[in-house]
RNA sequence: GGGCCCGUGGUCUAGUGGUAUGACGCUGCCCUUACGAGGCAGAGGUCCCGGGUUCGAAUCCCGGCGGGCCCA
């Protein structure tokens, strides 16, 4: 084994192997399964931290399942088609290039060809291993025919239907836009007060930035809390120029400091307009056009565009005398984010499924899933009951699944296609129907659009099972074990999913949903470009390895952020090279090993004390996966490694392997050795992979792979106080040593051990060949205490032992200790408290209590003669030490 | 504006009723047949603020302040 690790080497090597080998596939050989659905994530071209540290997660409790005998189902996928590639490849190839669909898409296609294999490479070389030879891709005609078929089904059952809908529209570039392509300009401009009147005759006034809209006013709002218009609501106004009558009410959203607290609206004059005209049902008005002009019910103002309307609007109103004055404010308006064209709503046909309806029925399904942490379903609840809106599944896109469907354009009556034909794309085939069976139109378009990409990806769990036709297949790995999902998309995605799949099969998608936080940067916000604190993933397994930087993921929580820290992948860095010098010394000291085994009964106290502690980290390493509660679990690891094997066991048992005192001895140790390594090796391998199969070929490699190998069990040893004690000694003399600049490997003159316990001073002396050996010093073991010279510095009741054993009377059993203490004094407290083992406390209730030694908290300095006194921490054993 | 979560030495973090865990950093020391990117020791904390429950609160309850995510 080289000297120092080589992560870059060590995980090229594996990487390599493992791509090659079939340890991580699917088996189906009667074993229970555990399958998973990982989020596929989307083909952006470089995974970020984010990214990382969700499939981090999956591998991890993928490997952890492995290697408990499951067999495991890991398929991965690939999210592929949406906007951000769309616009890559338009900003690329210009936008003519859209007007070949099928051309547009190859080239879209090529581009996530590319990124797949980038992607795929970084999520290896952090080790993530699914079963690479099972991956689906969401742009592949096989995954178009099943999202298609699942529409076909919904279509069947009467739940998708389309209705005029108001989208983000570019009216210069005459074309809907996402929200991610809308940029926020803070830009001066007017606020216009002006007069409606009344039906009543009485008139208000209300503040527009928006004249042009007054044509398409359909309502009046005011705060319910305004005591100015308390009496406002329910009154009709009368809107000016255009005389249209509409409704006064009030609603909390109303920001009573706003121009004059009374505000007009318009149809989708912006988002709470378009919320307001849903809610309360207002009428629709389109007074603008996908080319940015008024319409028809603009009356005279009809072809303007929308400044021009604006300024003839208000030099109307000034000459009728309705416009009461003009504020410069500053406002901030949504533009396009390619052109900088201020963007409008514009109603334009969609296509929704209606889910509104089934709420019940989704809140169910997901109680039922178990979700970890417990609190983020409540998240999904809370959204599933505010819901108010059908799902629009439309985008005015290319590069996405097409909707399978024709229309008619007259009554919106649906044509689908027969399940053979499938896939498709509608705009590619003549209607399967010249005309409309509902109406007898003969006007029947195919659908242009393509499908939201959420419609992809919400039904994975059936993808991954076979659904809808590979029944065998199905019925045995559906519903899935485990879904892993990042927070901020429970309420898209896991709603989305839960209901297709609920809607399909008539079951819950999962059986657990396990929730994973955000990567934050080092300044604690949320790691994002826009903030510059963006660590890039590969940088980091360049300098420290994927094994550290999995260390890093591992100490966070599930469901809550976690912050990239440089230190705690150092941290993990530091670990890989401390196992690895381990197991250095581990291989070098066990090459003449010839494989004996014993029973935890032949061997030393200490062995069996490193065994029990080994047994405890197995314990809690294995509860802890299972339960999915990571941070403990390397810490644990890590603390066991650095301070019991490494510097306590190892330096212990150094002596029995370089002087034996019998071939006997060095083979126990031997046997031991290997034994913690082995154990600890297959401890780590689900958190760092890559070292874990590197020790273990180096070291034992009796099976292709650790990630193949059988979780360890616990060997069953116990605990002797005797060992624990011994190793207190030992680590004492050893840092007295240290502290003394005496060279560690130096004889002390005298070393005196005192117990005063019979039993313990019996257990302490059956580690005397370990305690000698490994303070390189003779030892004198003696029962009984040696006469102290005792300055007492402190004595005081520790509440934390007092408190709960003593409960309420805690407060009287302090104050009774502080009177006897300040009545006969410090010294000869201690020194009847060392006779007798307690002091005896009479209570105020008249009660009589017991206190000893460990009720309180005691600090003296204490010699015995020439020899120094070497605390170790147990009030029963002095160590006396002359250098 | 709504829902959920979080606030612990300089930094990050563990901790579900008994005065606080560990890491990093800092200071000092050591030379050790696996490891100097090592080992040992030390300093450093009003557990965000205020109130309540309790013999006792970082922990439970209420109210603030600050931060995060999603939604509007």
């Amino acid at each position: 084994m080289d000297k120092e690790y080589n992560h870059k080497e060590v995980e090229k090597k594996w990487i390599e192997k493992w791509s090659k080998s079939d340890i991580y596939s699917f088996k189906n050989d009667g074993r229970e399964v555990f399958s998973i659905d990982t989020p596929p994530p989307y083909t952006s071209g470089v995974a970020h931290m984010g990214t990382i540290l969700g499939y981090v997660w999956f591998d991890m409790i993928a490997r952890f399942k492995r290697m408990r005998g499951f067999d495991v189902y890991f398929p991965h996928g690939w999210d592929t088609q949406g906007l951000p590639t769309e616009l890559k490849v338009e900003k690329e190839l210009g936008k003519s290039a859209k007007k070949d669909r099928s051309k547009f898409r190859e080239a879209c296609k090529k581009w996530t060809e590319y990124s797949i294999e980038r992607m795929s490479r970084q999520l290896k070389s952090v080790g993530y291993f699914p079963d690479w030879n099972n991956v689906y891709v969401t742009m592949d005609r096989d995954y178009w025919r099943r999202v298609q078929y699942s529409l076909l089904k919904f279509h069947e059952k009467g739940l998708i239907y389309i209705k005029e809908h108001p989208v983000h529209f570019c009216p210069s570039c005459e074309s809907a836009i996402a929200k991610a392509e809308i940029n926020y300009r803070e830009e001066e401009g007017y606020l216009n007060y002006i007069k409606f009147k009344l039906e009543d005759g009485e008139t208000i006034e209300i503040a527009t930035t928006r004249p042009e809209l007054l044509p398409a006013c359909v309502a009046v709002a005011v705060n319910p809390e305004d005591d100015r218009y308390k009496d406002l609501p329910g009154r009709k106004a009368i809107v000016p120029i255009f005389n249209q009558k509409v409704e006064i009410f009030s609603d909390r959203a109303v920001d009573p400091e706003f121009g004059t607290g009374i505000v007009m609206i318009c149809t989708f004059g912006d988002e709470q307009d378009v919320k307001w005209a849903y809610e309360r049902g207002l009428p629709v008005v389109k007074a603008i056009n996908q080319r940015g002009k008024l319409t028809k019910v603009a009356g005279k103002y009809k072809g303007m565009g929308i400044l021009e309307a604006r300024e003839a609007i208000i030099s109307d109103l000034e000459k009728q005398g309705y416009l009461v004055k003009r504020e410069k404010i500053v406002h901030q308006v949504a533009v396009h984010d390619k052109c900088g064209t201020p963007i409008e709503f514009v109603p334009t046909l969609q296509w929704f499924i209606k889910v509104r309806q089934f709420k019940e029925d989704i809140i169910g399904a997901a109680m039922s899933m178990k979700w970890i942490p417990d609190y983020m379903l409540q998240r999904l609840i809370d959204w599933a009951e505010s819901l108010d809106w059908d799902w629009v599944i439309s985008r005015q896109r290319i590069w996405g699944t097409p909707i399978p469907f024709w229309y008619c354009e007259k009554c919106h009556y649906i044509i689908a296609p027969r399940e053979e034909e499938l896939p498709l794309d509608p705009t590619e085939r003549e209607p399967p129907v010249k005309e409309c069976p509902s109406c007898g139109s003969r006007r029947i378009s195919p659908a242009r659009d393509v499908c939201d990409c959420w419609v992809d990806s919400s039904i994975t769990p059936l993808v991954i099972t076979g659904w809808p036709n590979e029944r065998e297949k199905f019925e045995k790995l559906y519903p899935v074990s485990i879904r892993p999902q990042g927070y901020e998309i429970i309420r898209t995605w896991a709603f989305y999913t839960i209901f297709r799949c609920l809607m399909l099969t008539g079951k819950p998608p999962f059986k657990e949903i396990v929730i994973n936080g955000m990567v934050l940067g080092d300044d604690g916000r949320k790691m994002s470009k826009s903030y510059g604190n963006v660590v890039e993933p590969d940088e980091v397994v360049e300098k420290y390895g994927g094994d550290s930087l999995r260390q890093w993921v591992s100490t966070g929580a599930l469901g809550k952020d976690v912050p990239f820290s440089w230190k705690e992948v150092k941290h993990g860095h530091k670990f890989l090279r401390k196992l690895w010098n381990i197991a250095r010394f581990v291989k070098q000291n066990t090459s003449d090993y010839d494989g004996s085994e014993y029973d935890v009964s032949e061997l030393k106290p200490i062995d069996r004390w490193i065994l029990y502690h080994l047994d405890q980290l197995i314990e809690s390493t294995t509860n802890d996966f299972e339960r999915y509660e990571f941070p403990q679990i390397m810490r644990r690891i890590w603390s066991f490694t650095w301070n019991k094997l490494a510097d306590d066991y190892l330096e212990i048992v150094k002596h029995r392997i370089y002087d034996p005192k019998s071939i006997e001895e060095k083979r126990k140790t031997q046997f031991v050795l290997l034994k913690v390594l082995r154990d600890l090796v297959k401890l780590v391998a689900p958190i760092t992979p890559f070292i874990a199969e590197e020790i273990y070929q180096e070291i034992d490699g009796r099976k292709e792979s650790v990630h193949i190998e059988e979780w360890p069990e616990r060997i069953g040893s116990w605990l002797e106080e005797g060992a624990e004690v011994s190793v207190l000694i030992i680590r004492g003399i050893r840092r007295y040593k240290g502290e003394k600049g005496i060279p560690l490997n130096r004889k002390l003159k005298e070393v005196e051990i005192f117990v005063n316990d019979q039993r313990l001073l019996g257990e302490i002396r059956r580690n005397l060949e370990d305690i000698e050996g490994a303070t390189r010093s003779e030892i004198l073991i003696r029962e009984g205490v040696p006469e102290i010279d005792v300055v007492v510095k402190e004595l005081e009741p520790d509440i934390s032992k007092i408190g709960p054993e003593f409960k309420e009377k805690t407060k009287d059993v302090i104050e009774q200790m502080r009177k006897i203490k300040s009545e006969i004094g410090e010294e000869k407290l201690y020194k009847s408290l060392l006779n007798s083992g307690i002091i005896e406390l009479k209570l105020e209730s008249g009660e009589t209590v017991n206190v000893s030694e460990r009720h309180l908290k005691i600090r003296i300095e204490r010699r015995v003669g020439d020899k120094e006194i070497v605390d170790i921490g147990d009030p029963r054993v002095k160590v006396l030490v002359k250098p």
